[in-house]
DNA sequence: GTCAGTTCTTGATGCAGATCAACATTCACT
DNA sequence: AGTGAATGTTGATCTGCATCAAGAACTGAC
């Protein structure tokens, strides 16, 4: 091995790494956090539009997104694509792969984007001698799936306004805890893929930037966005906005 | 402890158990089922209206539905409720609650059923001492992740009559694995949830039944379905039926 | 710089499915 | 068995958003 590794090793460097406890190390003592950089792979930067992976391929790491925006897609029957995510720094792709050693879904570079590769195999000795890292990345998974929950209210009851609202409140929180501005950041992805995610059309998305913007909600330049209210943004998020006295499907 | 415990311990064995390879044990080696059922807990029976476990309520171990259905869901704003899942014989609920040790939904058994209750902690130490415990435990989150991007499909992007074909598909399939007739059975859930999860109006779900038993894919009475043309509802489920020659937000 | 191909915006129209309403059936309880 | 509540069905109407259409703004390649 080559022993000149020290700017390289830096770089992939879990404690030196912005993400900090954002990322897989929370909760490891330093020890542990050294024995997991060791399995850590470093890849060259990808650029917009190539392809992380791509569904069917196997499966051989997860990648946690270290800079950039990726989004993850699954193809439909008729051609098109179903947006399933967009995954910003410091959250983990390919979780869903795991179960039958092939990615379920592919992943696309939006913006350059930087990852970490953790190549599962090890990853899964590793967790075996670290309880605390197995216990880690249960909670992963399992964060997961809990968020899933909230996609399935949003797609199933919630209306145009009430989806675009949750999804700038989601891009919010997630752009603060990485300690980016929460209510001034730019959009990596177009307006079709954000209607595409949401289950509305390009058309229904792009008329609601503007009535947003009309109502001082946001202010909206091509992709860059400033959330202007965002309690009038989060009521909107949460239908708890204008009439709607409903309680439809209450049981 | 007490001797006298045969009975009780037949009834729990993983290895007499009509789930066989659906549950957890799959692929673990008989000495290692045997650890495993050991930290089994058994539960008396549950009855309809009774909940597993409730929303915020501490997070302290998974359930597997042995037999009957149980509901997952989350409350809305609005007072009413998203419903999150069916679950039938053999799949695992509560894993969405390892994240931050509260259930991030709520659990109702909607016919008579019993559930093998797993204490996540001591799963949690077994699984750092068989390898392939803590891999089969991988596995399955993983699985409800991927399972996640088709009901994203499916709420996003397919109009009522595929929606409503999924559901019966869908449930049809996990039935054949777990020996039941694919084609004959009966909805524990009512009209109410199936609409409720399929994010349509119970009015349409109901249309939607007497449209399919019209066109001869179905025979409905009441809660008992019997599916009569396999291969159309699968067209339908597939949206491959009609005209539909769209492509939309195909990118 | 120019030009072709995207992507975005805005307006006009149509329709799938929600909502409203009324009745039928089944269930739960006494 | 009888009564009220819950659940299911069917029809009529309404509406939010998709779809269609057309132009504007941007992008990237040369």
């Amino acid at each position: 091995m080559n022993r000149v590794i020290s700017i390289e090793s830096i770089k992939v460097a879990c404690k030196n790494c912005s993400l900090g406890s954002l990322c897989l190390p929370m909760g490891l003592t330093p020890p542990d956090v050294e024995k997991l950089e060791k399995i850590i792979k470093r890849n060259r930067p990808l650029h917009r539009n190539d392809h992380l992976f791509r569904e069917t391929d196997a499966f051989s790491s997860l990648y946690v997104v270290k800079t950039g925006t990726i989004k993850t897609y699954l193809p439909r029957e008729d051609g098109g694509e179903q947006v399933l995510g967009f995954h910003l720094p410091g959250e983990v792709i390919g979780l869903d792969a795991i179960q039958d050693e092939r990615h379920a879904c592919s992943a696309k570079v939006l913006e350059t984007s930087a990852v970490c590769e953790l190549p599962f195999g090890q990853l899964e000795e590793l967790a075996q001698v670290i309880p605390s890292l197995q216990h880690q990345l249960f909670r992963l998974l399992s964060k997961e799936i809990a968020e899933e929950g909230k996609m399935l209210t949003l797609l199933g009851k919630k209306n145009a306004e009430e989806r675009l609202a949750s999804f700038l409140m989601s891009l919010s929180c997630r752009f603060k805890r990485r300690g980016f501005s929460p209510t001034d950041f730019y959009l990596s992805m177009s307006r079709n893929e954000i209607g595409n995610y949401l289950g509305l059309a390009v058309e229904t998305v792009s008329r609601l930037f503007t009535r947003f913007q009309e109502e001082a909600m946001v202010r909206v330049d091509r992709k860059h966005i400033e959330l202007l209210d965002q309690d009038r943004l989060e009521s909107v998020a949460r239908g708890s906005l204008c009439s709607r006295g409903n309680e439809s499907n209450s049981m």
